[in-house]
DNA sequence: GCACTTCTTTGATCCAGCTCATTTTAGTAC
DNA sequence: GTACTAAAATGAGCTGGATCAAAGAAGTGC
């Protein structure tokens, strides 16, 4: 266990990022609901974008916020995090790259609900809701595939409420760490490396528990050989083992 | 206290329910995404649906079956329940009519996530699922309209998520009461009525607690006068002590 | 290298809420 | 009214996690 290591994460260059219209262009490709325009219809949404970079740590926007911009995750990692009244954090989603986020409600309030932070240095689009619904107007299959996003999430939102109101701690961060693993994991000597900074802290506001008991758990995962970690690491070596503990009797 | 009292909820006829093609129209024209269609195009929706009576506690689909239809409530109550591995039920849904329901997903599995049962006899007009996403691609409107449905879903699923993760089970039952105050709830000599057989089973699975302390917290809220309730139902009498006891300290 | 900060681990104690078991009551059917 | 049934209430005891507190790494900047 003396084995002086530094965090195997490795860190996006991202400096000097210029965005040429190209690459832009790649990457709108890229996001799913785009995918099925034209290369003349994907240049009319660039023109429509302005791209933003930020560092590690940024506030992108915050809970309460007028919401006027739809948001591309382009490179980088953002987190998207509820803070509540009490002082609490819950952790509500960890993005990729060609992940969409802000508030789309047509109606109803226009103010987000969650506060958006970069989880590493990023780079983001935006564009104008107003663009963006005309879009969808225009184009069904864009509108199509957001609804179809909008789905999955809240299936997947649905599936976390099951876990809070039935699960007990353990098996809700060893199902944390399957889905953290698949989503963001690298082949590694360590194991499946999640290639994402990633605290004791964050792993609990996912999992609504205490950092101390997310930390114990964590030790316990480790000691039986299911995952190895560091400060704001963790890769996954029994893939197997966590899912069986998750659904152990 | 020797109050001889019957169950205050009014029950609906619905017996010999025939939907003529107008009643049908009607309620189709009530749910909120057909809202923008003439009435030519309601007449083509209206062909392609069926009705089907239900009456009370009967099964509508089952988690794991096969999706093919979406639905929706025209008279009566339905409730969405996710039935865990581990025999627990988590309580989803409870739905009025112009609601939808049924799985949308353009792509990935078609298979119901939860099951769906009426909790009071209920009518509900069925389409097929590629029917309606016809419908979605040459109306956007219909489309814009679910995809804003279902960002709403989402947002009140991660506020039940925040809730979960950090409120006592004491606020969370206030905070349903509220909730269910506001949909259901009917004025009456008790209070606002909540309109629907409710148990503190039900109430236990919406809160993610079990039925012995729903029951406690119940107990509770009525020796302070907040509630009246009985078997199977409950009626606010005061909205307001409970929102304070949601956000008190 | 050393000082400093931030993250993580671990111990000790406490309590909200769960479980199990039993009694009471509201509502129904006759 | 009486009998019956399923829901609700309530008591007693236990425990998973929270909280508080403090010590131990892992990086960072100088």
């Amino acid at each position: 266990m003396s084995d002086k290591r530094k965090t195997p994460l490795s860190t996006h260059p991202m400096e000097g990022h210029h965005c040429t219209v190209d690459l832009r262009l790649e990457k709108l490709g890229m996001v799913s609901f785009f995918q099925d325009l034209t290369k003349e219809q994907l240049l009319e949404v660039n023109g429509k974008c302005t791209a933003i970079h930020y560092s590690k740590s940024e506030i992108i926007y915050r809970q309460g916020d007028i919401s006027t911009m739809l948001r591309v995750v382009v490179a980088g990692n953002v987190k998207l995090a509820v803070h509540t009244p009490e002082g609490d954090i819950v952790l509500m989603d960890m993005l990729q790259p060609g992940d969409f986020f802000g508030n789309l409600s047509a109606s109803g309030k226009d103010v987000y609900n969650e506060t958006a932070e970069t989880q590493t240095a990023a780079c983001i689009l935006s564009i104008r809701l107003n663009d963006f619904r005309n879009l969808m107007n225009r184009y069904p299959s864009v509108a199509m595939s957001v609804l179809d996003i909008t789905t999955n999430r809240l299936s997947e939102s649905r599936q976390r409420i099951r876990h809070l109101s039935t699960l007990p701690v353990t098996k809700r961060i060893a199902h944390i760490l399957i889905t953290l693993g698949n989503k963001f994991g690298e082949g590694n000597r360590h194991g499946l490396l999640i290639q994402l900074p990633l605290s004791r802290k964050d792993l609990a506001d996912m999992a609504g528990t205490s950092t101390t008991t997310a930390s114990r758990i964590m030790s316990r995962f480790q000691q039986d050989g299911l995952i190895t970690s560091g400060r704001q690491w963790v890769a996954v070596k029994n893939m197997n083992a966590l899912s069986e503990i998750v659904s152990a009797q």
